[in-house]
Order: C-alpha cells, then sequence, then structure tokens
DNA sequence: TCTGGGGTCCTAGGACCC
DNA sequence: TCTGGGGTCCTAGGACCC
C-alpha cells in the first residue's frame, strides 16, 4: 500500500499561482492579513526555517518572519488542483482512497514498490508540477507514516521488518491518532515511546483510556491495521459553517443574526448535496476561549431553510445572552445513507 | 503560541422502556 | 415501594486529523 502526500500543498499552489513568490518565505492562513485572529493553515519551506507551523497564530508567524508573504486561504483554487491529482493517480490504474485535499492512499500490485512509488511522483510533477512524497507500507498505517520519512520528495518504505527499528524509541505522538493529550496521559502512566507503547499491558491501557480506545492504541504502537484501500467516495454525515469574529460579539440581536446567516449557509451546502438534516447543533465561543455546543435532533427530518434556522435560533436559548462571543457555529447532521462508508479511526 | 475551519469518532450520563 | 439488568436514544464534551 502506498500513501501520497503533497509537499507543502497549499503553499505550493500559490508558489504556482504567482512564480515571483518561488524561494520566498509563503504563510497562508486566514483570511491573509496577520494582524487578524487566524492561524497559519500552511508554511512553506522556507518560511518553516523560521520556525513558522501550521497551526500557529498568524500574529506569531509574522513575528518569527516578518518578511514572509502572507496570503488568505483560497478553497477552491486547493480543490481545483486536488482534482486534478486525484484524477492523475487514479489514471494509473489503481484503487486510490482520498483523504483530504493533499492525501490518498492507493492500492497497489507491484514487483517494486519503490520504483513505482518514483512513478507516481513523474506523473503528478508531471501533470501538475507539483511534488510530493510516497509512503510504502505493509498497511494504511505504515504507508501514512512512512510518508513523512520521505518528505520532501522522497520515498520511504516501513513494513513489519524495519517497524521498531524506525520507531521504537520515538515518542508516542508520532502515532497517527495520538495528540497531545493521550501522549500526556499515556505519560502519566509511565508510556512515552512506541517501543513502551507496544509492551504496555493491554488490559491496563483499557482500564486506563476505554475499552476501545486503549487496545487500540497499543495496536497502533505495534503498526496494526488491516482495513482495506477503499475507494468508495466519500460521504459526508454533517455540514457545518463557523465564523471567528474579529472582534467579539456583545449584541444579543447581532448573534441570532449570525446564527441565522450560518445557518442559511449550511442550508446551502445541504441542498447541494440533496440530503435532509435530521439533527441541527450550535457552538458558541465565549471570550476570551470557551467553547460550549447544544444540539437538538429535529421533529422530522427537513432540508426547509426555515426549520434549520428556526432549530440553530432555538438553540442560543442555552446560552449566556450577557457573555461576549468570540467564536459562531451551525452544523447539520444528515440521514445516514445506507450506503455510507464507516470511517476509518478506531475501527480498524 | 492570545489560539481557524471543516470534519470524524468515542465516552459517559440521563431518560426511557421492558 | 430503598429498588435489577439490559437495551436504545439523546445530549454535551473531548480528542484527533487535515
Amino acid at each position: 500500500m502506498l500513501h501520497v502526500d503533497l509537499d507543502q500543498f497549499v503553499a505550493a499552489v500559490e508558489v504556482l499561482h504567482r512564480p515571483e513568490l518561488a524561494g520566498r518565505p509563503v504563510v497562508v492562513g486566514g483570511r491573509g492579513d496577520p494582524a487578524e485572529r487566524g492561524v497559519v493553515s500552511t508554511a512553506s519551506y522556507e518560511a518553516r526555517e523560521y520556525g513558522v507551523r501550521s497551526g500557529m497564530p498568524l500574529r506569531t508567524a509574522a513575528r518569527k518572519c516578518p518578511d514572509a508573504v502572507f496570503l488568505p486561504v483560497d478553497g477552491p483554487a486547493y480543490e481545483e488542483v486536488s482534482g486534478t491529482v486525484m484524477q492523475t493517480l487514479r489514471s494509473l490504474d489503481v484503487v486510490v482512497e482520498v483523504l483530504g485535499w493533499d492525501e490518498a492512499f492507493l492500492g497497489v500490485e507491484a514487483d517494486d514498490p519503490e520504483s513505482f512509488a518514483r512513478a507516481v511522483q513523474v506523473a503528478v510533477l508531471d501533470v501538475t508540477q507539483l511534488h510530493c512524497s510516497v509512503g510504502i507500507g505493509d498497511n494504511k498505517l505504515r504507508a501514512k507514516l512512512a510518508t513523512d520519512f520521505g518528505k520532501p520528495r522522497g520515498v520511504f518504505r516501513l513494513t513489519e521488518e524495519n517497524w521498531y527499528a524506525v520507531m521504537a524509541d520515538r515518542p508516542t505522538s508520532a502515532l497517527w491518532g495520538i495528540g497531545r493529550k493521550t501522549a500526556k496521559r499515556l505519560a502519566g502512566l509511565g508510556v512515552t515511546t512506541v517501543g513502551e507503547l507496544a509492551q504496555e499491558d493491554p488490559h491496563r491501557l483499557a482500564a486506563e483510556l476505554g475499552p476501545t480506545m486503549g487496545p487500540w492504541y497499543r495496536r497502533l504502537a505495534r503498526g496494526v491495521d488491516t482495513s482495506p484501500v477503499d475507494a468508495t467516495p466519500y460521504v459526508p454525515r454533517a455540514r457545518g459553517r463557523e465564523t471567528t469574529y474579529q472582534s467579539n460579539l456583545t449584541d444579543w440581536a447581532e448573534v441570532e443574526a449570525e446564527v441565522r446567516r450560518l445557518a442559511a449557509q449550511v442550508v446551502e451546502d445541504l441542498s447541494r448535496e440533496g440530503r435532509p438534516a435530521v439533527r441541527v447543533g450550535l457552538k458558541v465561543r465565549y471570550a476570551p476561549f470557551e467553547t460550549h455546543t447544544a444540539s437538538a435532533t429535529l421533529p422530522a427530518a427537513t432540508n426547509r431553510a426555515e426549520a434549520i434556522a428556526a432549530a440553530a435560533v432555538g438553540l442560543l436559548d442555552k446560552f449566556d445572552t450577557s457573555r461576549a462571543i468570540r467564536l459562531l457555529g451551525v452544523r447539520a447532521e444528515m440521514a445516514s445513507p445506507p450506503t455510507a462508508r464507516p470511517a476509518s479511526q478506531p475501527n480498524c
């Protein structure tokens, strides 16, 4: 199995559209104004040399790299290029499972995986002028982790054979599915490396981290993953829209108007897919940064704009009208279509 | 480090039913 | 009439990923 990941995808697309930016530190995020609330989506390798990272506040990025070119996120542009990349991959006569704008798993029968991987890179570069890295694995988990070792523009193979040699001494957060919080909880149990997690008693992990997640983390540490590469088209379960305001909202009439605006956007997204909502959720982030959610099952599935807006506005009753608001979000859950593919997270 | 936006899945408590 | 056990649905929150 192969995992293909475009190098600095978002920044690379921007440079493609503006060749004069080549070689310069480029930071894409928010509306492209480093004085605003927002975070870095992608930094070019040149910007990363200054310590700029994805997820970093734009203000911080500007402090670290004042000479960087700051650009707004241009979703439609990335979607278009992404479509070309995925079509190119499908043209190679392999099973393609799309993972996002810039990533895909490939199920391949090949005698020489490395040369196939190189052929993938050449094909993608030919059609899109974009570079990618390719991970080779004996399952999806290992292929996915392998890619990082190949970056940039490289190929790396990670299998049962070299798993512990490569991974055993790395922190548990190097695994796909273990983030900062879980790594910290594990450290509290005396488990800090992948090797230690692999050897940990599964019953203890189940007791401490849950009957599903505990043993699943241990399987991750062993590189175990039995899920197939699945080309079934992605079917979303929910659609949401949210906005962080550049200055906090304090006027409740304005809050209600914003909830209606967001609900209207969600209804539009829903109607494009032709699927009704069964449940509506409202997200409120009070200043300075305290998030709450409320949700309600609709009496009947609907895509009527007024019903969905009314449900969202109704949920506002559960919130404190006297507090300043930093973010509002509206989301709609859709009835799961009979063909829906179960997601790949701990289910493997 | 003054912390986006779009998603997914898991957990846990309470309601409710038999 | 001081109380079981199992199942399902609803809801809020948390963690993770790109």
